[in-house]
Order: C-alpha cells, then sequence, then structure tokens
DNA sequence: CCTACCGATCGGTAGG
DNA sequence: CCTACCGATCGGTAGG
C-alpha cells in the first residue's frame, strides 16, 4: 500500500508550514539552552513527533541554525541598503537603525538573538560567510557614524566602538523581554534612543 | 609501592596550581566554543593529561563553571559594596562602576564573558542562587541611577533600562577585544564613559 | 597521573 | 510519519 511513501502524498503547503514550525520551536530551545545544549530528541518531543521524522523537514540540525542566522542577517542587510539609500541626517539615519533593531529584538527575538548568540555554531563555508556580513555590516554601520562626526553632529568617537555600544545594549532588550514588563516597548524604544542618540550627539 | 597513591604525597600548592589551571583553560575553552560543546577530553588535551585525571582536581565540569561564575559574582558584587559605602555624587559613582566593568572585562574577560553568556548551564542550586545575585546586583546599580534622577543629576529615564543599556554595552567588549586592536584599554574606556554618562547625564 | 571501561545520549540513517 | 538501529561521543568511575 506504499504507505512509507506518505511524503510523496503531502501537500507542499503543509510540508513548508511544518519546517516553518520546526525552525521556530527550535529558534525558542535554541535561545534558552544555546544550541549545543538542545538535542534533536528535545526539539521533536516539543513539536510532538519522533526525532527521526525531523528529518523529513530538515537536513541536519545545523541546516536549522543555518535558516535562522541567515533569515536574520537578510533582513538586517536588506533594511540597511534602504537606508543607506534614503536621504536623511546622519543622525536621523542612526535613530532609524536603532529603532529598527529595537523592533527587531521586539517582534522577532528568538530568531535574532540565536543569530546573534549562537551563530558560532555554524559549520563551513556558513561560519566564515556569517562572519564576513556580520563585520561588513559593522563597517557600514561604522560609516554613517563617521559621516555624523564630519557633518560635526556627533562627538569626536571611535565609531567602531560605539557600533559595539549601540548593538550590544540593544541585544540586552531580551532581559527586559522576559522579564515583568513594566516598560513598554514604545517607551523602551525611546529610553534607548534618549540615552544613546543623546550620548552620540554633539551638544552645542 | 603505592604509586597509585601519588596524589597524597603531591604537595597542597601544586595542586592548588594545577586547578587553578584547568580553571583557566576552561574558561578559555567555554568562552570560545561554550560550555555544552566544550568537552572535558578537549579540555584535558588542551592541559595536556588525560580526561580522567581532571577528575583528581575537580569534581565535575559543572564545578568548574561553578567556580568560574561565583569567583566572577563575588568580585562585582564586593566592589559595588565598596561603591555604595563610599561618598561622591550619583554620577561620579556610575562612572566608577562603569570603569571597573571595563577594567574587569578587559583584564579578566574569559571568566567574565563566561559568567555572563553560559550561567545558564548552572544546575541547581547554583543556577537559583546566581540568578538571584544578578537580579540583586541590577537593583542596586539601577539604584544609583534612581539617585541621580532625584538628584536631578540625570534625565528621566526608566532605570532598570539604562542598566541592561550599560551592561550589555560593556559586554560587547569582548568583541572588540579578541579584533585588531586600534583603540587601547584607556581609550575605549573614555568612549564609553562619553557616550553612556554622557547619554544619562541631564543636560542644561 | 594512567588504562580500561560504564551507561547514557548524541545526530543521523535504513527501511517501510 | 514510525520503529529499529548505527557508530561516535559524552561525563564520569574503578582501580591501581
Amino acid at each position: 500500500m506504499n504507505i512509507y511513501l506518505w511524503y510523496m502524498a503531502t501537500p507542499r503547503r503543509q510540508r513548508a508550514s511544518k519546517k516553518e514550525l520546526i525552525l521556530r520551536k527550535a529558534a525558542s530551545m535554541f535561545r534558552e539552552k544555546g544550541f549545543a545544549a538542545t538535542s534533536m530528541r528535545d526539539l521533536a518531543e516539543t513539536i510532538g513527533i519522533e526525532a527521526a521524522s525531523l528529518y523529513n523537514h530538515i537536513r541536519s540540525k545545523n541546516e536549522i541554525l543555518e535558516a535562522i542566522c541567515f533569515g536574520v542577517a537578510n533582513r538586517f542587510n536588506a533594511h540597511l541598503d534602504t537606508i543607506e539609500a534614503a536621504s536623511g541626517t546622519p543622525i536621523s539615519k542612526l535613530e532609524t537603525l536603532l529603532r529598527f533593531h529595537i523592533g527587531q529584538m521586539v517582534d522577532h527575538y528568538e530568531e535574532v538573538f540565536v543569530a546573534d548568540r549562537e551563530w558560532k555554531h555554524l559549520e563551513e563555508p556558513y561560519l566564515s560567510n556569517f562572519h564576513t556580513q556580520r563585520r561588513t555590516y559593522r563597517k557600514r554601520f561604522a560609516g554613517i557614524i563617521e559621516e555624523g562626526i564630519r557633518h560635526n553632529q556627533i562627538k569626536q568617537i571611535d565609531a567602531p566602538t560605539a557600533v559595539l555600544i549601540i548593538l550590544h545594549a540593544v541585544s540586552g532588550i531580551e532581559s527586559w523581554h522576559r522579564s515583568s514588563a513594566k516598560v513598554s516597548a514604545q517607551q523602551l524604544e525611546d529610553n534607548m534612543v534618549l540615552i544613546l542618540i543623546d550620548g552620540l550627539r554633539k551638544h552645542g
């Protein structure tokens, strides 16, 4: 009866959504326990299937990490393209960028967190690829700050250091996000903009 | 000839330093690969002994993590005690605290990084204990900021958010520390103080 | 400090 | 989608 060929009869739409479910649950578990400490059996149990069945949807544990990391990287790169192409002062670009980072952290923080903290578990050639994209992104980010310094809008500081401060400050949102939320997302964003952008700004 | 009782004849001084060597190498590997992805065989090989021999110096893999995490926590708590007991304005206390964090990150960044990022792999009751210490530390940190707000030295911002920004900004130093160091530790410290403290300060 | 080894668990495959 | 299973590797122990 060929019941072992069930997958050939399974509609593509269903399989795609099952893969998305796997990626979503995996991101949640990788964030919580770390990539290395999450077993495929843990993940399968969360989803409600046997570990072996995962491999009908994904090729390997590492492929899951790749999908998460490059999905996030693509979104950030695309947004930076937009920012660079748009008009506006360096300070306003920086504020837009900062608010985008915060928004991504609030809306997709499981994936963003994993891409930020667990990417070192990628295998070659993905590891090198991701590492390069990361460096490039930070250089472009620093470029905007340097433009602001040239335009006398931003203090004479080391731009790469400022980028690290901003990026890591934003990555701290997860702790907040998980704790009892006394501050709304909007208030958080405004607080961060107030502290970070104002810290960069050159005061009369 | 009782050669299997070698350890009874081993001077305490030597054994202590071997344990310290294990802790130091472990911190380095936990930082680089993560706690879960570092095996006791990896660690033993780095040190130049067999995995089984590690257990003459430490009780378990988790005990190593405990030693690292609580060693770091004790230093930060002790420093905060000093800060709180000292005289000075909230802003100057904050600057001292920030410079201490940066100094710890530069001088002991392997241990500090591990305590910050890998502590979730602690087991009970250490996990709860560490988690509580962490929350308490942040509350005391926020208390100093709140004092600055009351004294009209610091902007009307959400103090816990400001703490997260500062702590995570500092934790970003490792990326910088490992990359080609174009900026000296002193310059880094000054840049961070300039951006973060100035971002908090209430301007005329 | 080592050799020899344990049971548990890992990511992944074969086959239906 | 499952059962049954693989070789590799894990943290850790026994014993000398």
